[in-house]
DNA sequence: AGCAAACATTTTATGTTTAAAATATCGGCT
DNA sequence: AGCCGATATTTTAAACATAAAATGTTTGCT
């Protein structure tokens, strides 16, 4: 027996049934759709970067605040865990891509900023980043899009509904 | 200073500012639906039922095929690699929920399959996720959700366009 | 038969991610 | 001043994930 089942290339959303419902089906092209881009974006920066979609993301937090972002800040931004923050910047300022300064008046807190290098590295990054990203999205007609987006914003509000 | 930048709930896409394009906009929307509902659902297994999304996972390949699968297909269809399943697959097995038996013929391959228990316990679990999900997705009209997986479908074949 | 290439899986080393515990600081209250 | 609950961060332990090497099996070729 070679293998059990059939041997297309196969993705979390070709495999449902009939028995499943909308809801679920819809799920799972989401997440099917959201893994491959992410996938590619992932591969992208290591091959061309050689930088981890993570430590990415966090340069694009900053590159949004000149001011600097804490911690804290960081991790409701990146909607990652506290501890993983932690690692992550660890990484990036042993690299020299951002500074981790005491924030005066709370001894707790850290201010994270850009560094000059982080600053001039991210630049080249996010040009290349946006045109992956046009690449995978950018076929979708004006109306598509907003109607995307419309859906997609619904869907985060039932959510953030759902989750209290 | 007790933080740095605004200070309301916060995702991915709200802090997109006015110079990213439209698919960068786009693109972050959709990371932050997808991980808020995998967030949800993570939490809501761990809570309910006291088990991972990956076992989860693997439990529903099993569950849609009776005959069993390889590790070779579960790799496949959950799109992580075989060293993955084979940790995935041993707590599962000494947690008595699948079996892992020879495959008469092919003296590499194993045959999985749900045990019994196995069954039943995914039976619970299915049930619970799909309502889980519909609190998620359910909110949308039969169109809204029709345009979805369409323009979801064009994405998937676009990404695998622009992968090869 | 003998050998090489492909296959199916596991092991190993490395790194990511989370939840929870630990550490340290802050702020308000008495 | 002293204490307590909240805040900010780091550390730890366990689960997850990948790539690459190792193991054993199969298939096809000569």
């Amino acid at each position: 027996m070679e293998s059990i089942g059939v041997q297309e290339p196969i993705d979390h959303e070709s495999r449902v049934e009939q028995g499943d419902h909308k809801a679920v089906r819809l799920w799972l092209r989401l997440l099917t759709c959201t893994n491959l881009i992410e996938r590619h974006l992932r591969g992208q920066l290591r091959s061309e970067f050689d930088i981890t979609l993570p430590r990415f993301d966090l340069m694009a937090q900053l590159a949004r605040e000149s001011e600097g972002l804490t911690m804290g800040d960081l991790s409701q931004r990146m909607m990652v865990s506290g501890g993983n923050v932690s690692g992550i910047a660890a990484q990036l300022e042993s690299e020299g891509l951002i500074s981790r300064e005491p924030v005066q008046g709370n001894r707790r807190a850290f201010c994270v900023t850009l560094t000059r290098a982080g600053q001039a590295r991210f630049a080249e990054m996010a040009e290349a980043h946006e045109a992956w990203v046009a690449e995978c999205l950018g076929g979708l007609s004006d109306s598509e899009y907003d109607h995307l987006m419309r859906a997609l914003r619904q869907i985060k509000l039932e959510v953030g509904e759902v989750e209290r």
